[in-house]
DNA sequence: CGCTAAACGGAGACATCGCCCCGTATGTCG
DNA sequence: CGACATACGGGGCGATGTCTCCGTTTAGCG
């Protein structure tokens, strides 16, 4: 472990970018089960070679979701200053959802699956949470969203959802935005409520793309 | 294994009445993840003994899951022929979510944690999702829940919310029904909905609404 | 081109878990 | 009370997964 300042040898930068990006797949394909020697595999590396840039799995994981959060973490602040409070929520809860959709990993970031998360992980998903909950607060005073919710509630739902969406094996007929919707609708307050619900057909909406 | 109808021995019952006392309270605490080793232990007996009682993990699971999967499709059944469909169904989620939420088994069973159950327990929670299908249908066509949700949103959502009242390290302050109550008013037709929510705490500001 | 140190990578130590075997203890019945 | 079958239980096997050691390769540089 080397603390000076040497770069990493050319081999070594570019393996390195091989676990990486063999980590990114492995772990959006499968969530934090897939095997230390199987991501090493598909970096065409040996797993001896994964340990010297990731003395844990915990390092390799950290690394991976790390970039997830943060881009996530950016869109919600962006979020902050849309002009619609309740849209904005609803758009970062939507995106969110999006995102772990297709990236197992955040969903044991953000479930903390991977039980002690002793680390920069477990700050950034409270960085997460915390700019959440200033998003539903702000929409909460424009008065388009119920006030008698909080923020754990509102995690515990979106996590559901996205929970919902992956590990299962069947579920048939799910659709995510159906089930978006109605979350959308329960959070949404009574007075101010035009709804996403469409009698007819169901209209789709937008998907993720930050203001 | 012995087939004939001869009574277990005295011991050999007592043991098995222990083990599946350890299990039910092991399970409950910790999900499918609990080693046998471990029930073993608890129920004071060897690893040979739970063996010999229950010859793979799935047949012990499915033994403690088996009886309180009966008694959500009794409930749901029950439900069937109540007064208010609407209710009903949110009744019968109420009631999944609250008997999940002291049994970790029942998360892992309802979302298939377990991966490959090709038992018993697949074919209950089937018969379960088919009972609260037609609870679903029924609140549906008398109007009271919206009809752009199907079966497999609703179970979603439910899923969801059992999941993530449990398993989080944190989320403080976490309020169930909250959780519920908003799932329960997205669930509702627009029109019939005077919803759960309470204006009592609720202080409507003059919001412009969402377009 | 040749030397040095950094990096590689495979074999394996170590732990865990599900599952199994067999010597021993004990309940059951004549 | 004695004999036999039944059940106990601990040690152990094979598989899997994380992490480590060390002989070999190769980049970097004069």
């Amino acid at each position: 472990m080397q603390a000076d300042n040497r770069p990493l040898r050319a081999d070594a930068r570019r393996n390195r970018q091989r676990i990486l990006e063999a980590a990114r797949q492995a772990f959006a394909a499968e969530g934090r089960a897939v095997s230390l020697d199987e991501i090493a595999r598909r970096a065409h590396v040996g797993p001896g070679t994964l340990y010297r840039h990731f003395p844990t799995k915990e390092a390799l994981f950290e690394a991976i979701i790390q970039e997830r959060l943060r881009s996530l973490i950016e869109q919600a602040r962006a979020a902050r200053t849309a002009a619609d409070p309740a849209e904005a929520l609803f758009t970062t809860i939507d995106a969110t959802v999006a995102d772990a959709q297709a990236k197992a990993e955040l969903i044991d970031a953000l479930t903390g699956a991977g039980i002690d998360v002793q680390s920069t992980v477990a700050a950034m998903t409270a960085e997460f949470r915390q700019e959440m909950a200033r998003l539903l607060t702000r929409a909460q005073e424009h008065g388009t969203v119920r006030r008698d919710v909080g923020i754990a509630e509102v995690m515990a739902l979106l996590g559901g959802v996205i929970l919902a969406l992956r590990g299962r094996p069947a579920l048939p007929g799910m659709n995510p935005e159906r089930a978006l919707s109605v979350l959308r609708d329960g959070l949404r307050s009574p007075a101010s409520a035009p709804a996403t619900f469409e009698p007819g057909v169901h209209q789709p909406s937008p998907g993720q793309e930050a203001g």
